[in-house]
RNA sequence: GGGGGAAUUCCCGAGUGGCCAAAGGGGACAGACUGUAAAUCUGCUGGCAAUGCCUUCGGUGGUUCGAAUCCACCUUCCCCCA
């Protein structure tokens, strides 16, 4: 069917879960009945020559349904949720421009809420010079003392968080900094103003945690198969630094350490496979914590048939 | 057959008479999250009607006011000599 994008309900459409849960092939049934194309929310797939580690989908499992934001950054670029949300938002408006159904597949919770509501990010990109004095200081005066220092300028920021969230306290003083404004400041502007999509969030997961953990092992251990030691050791002689934050994927930084020779194989594919685990366990806490989420539980693997209902549930129209 | 060593809470592993429901680590579980987010950070981990009570340190029985800690026997595992 064709949906005509000024009529629907909603502005897209968002299938989001944690890892290994058919994310990628429900967009894909899904954009095929609703006349749709794929916007990536993936913080990894991003990056070019990222594949096998990142299961990106192959051409085949694309299926002739058009995808963006994927491979749409250099690996060694300096990647952000911020630059996401902008280039996302031109995709999701270009799309909804040329009548078709934008729909936003991804596991990246940050990304997705960063497009979707618009985040007003501080207008204050990281100056890796200022970054470095920074956390220089917090080494210094310690995380006690420079929160309590944060709390002078911006107290609900630095109230919650800990002493020893080194990330974000450093990041809280440098928007401070500038921008003279405080990052509470920032997300109060997000606050007050309403979403920039109207969006129907559909959530995947298993009824039993147990059968997302063995469907993750399983696809950890074939991503060895399918080459991504290889891969890993083409992008570092490619001159990838270990220490870039696509190397901070999950599969490539074990691998790297595999490489190094600071970890046998089997110790590797174990991490690989816990890290693995754990990310959809936090993946499942952030998307616990958000609302108008419709959660949709497979009993033991994923179904395509579900796209169907879906997509009756989000045009309010039987495909 | 003889000699020596070990058995601890989900796992590894401290603990040698009271301060031990038992260090530490792992794992699991739970939470946070506004320009590194597949990252980063936090909490929790015997049970309960819970400022206390109950069960737990291979098993059984002792010693003692009191035992994971001492003794005896038993079971299993490891090492050495045959």
């Amino acid at each position: 069917m064709k949906l005509d994008g000024t009529q629907a309900p909603y502005d897209l459409a968002v299938i989001t879960g944690p890892t290994a849960t058919g994310k990628t092939a429900l967009g894909v049934a899904l954009a095929k009945l609703l006349d749709g194309e794929v916007v990536s929310a993936d913080s990894m797939q991003i990056y070019r020559g990222m594949d096998v580690g990142t299961a990106k989908p192959t051409a085949e499992e694309m299926d002739g349904v058009p995808h963006h934001m994927i491979d749409a950054a250099d690996p060694d670029e300096n990647f952000s949720a911020a630059k996401y949300a902008d280039m996302a938002a031109a995709c999701v408006d270009d799309i909804r421009a040329r009548g078709r159904f934008p729909i936003v597949v991804g596991g990246t919770g940050l990304y997705i809420d960063g497009l979707i509501r618009g985040t007003a990010y501080a207008a204050a990109p990281s100056d890796p010079a200022l970054r470095r004095d920074i956390e220089g200081e917090y080494d210094r005066l310690g995380g006690a003392a420079f929160r309590a220092k944060l709390a002078a300028v911006d107290p609900d920021r630095a109230a919650m968080l800990h002493e020893r969230d080194k990330k974000r306290l450093v990041r809280a003083w440098e928007v401070y900094q500038l921008t003279g404004r405080t990052i509470t400041w920032h997300d109060e502007q997000t606050r007050l103003q309403k979403p920039r999509y109207a969006a129907y969030t559909v959530a995947l997961d298993f009824v039993r945690r147990q059968d997302l953990y063995d469907r993750i092992d399983r696809r950890a251990r074939a991503m060895f198969d399918r080459g991504l030691v290889e891969e890993v050791r083409r992008l570092l002689a490619g001159g990838l630094s270990p220490g870039s934050t696509a190397m901070q994927a999950i599969g490539y930084k074990e691998v790297a350490a595999y490489l190094a020779g600071d970890c046998g194989l089997d110790e590797a594919i174990d991490q690989v496979c816990r890290a693995s685990r754990r990310y959809a366990k936090r993946q499942l806490t952030w998307l616990r914590s958000r609302p108008d989420v419709h959660w949709l539980r497979w009993e033991k693997t994923p179904d395509m048939e579900a796209a169907r209902p879906l997509s009756t549930a989000i045009t309010g129209i039987a495909p």
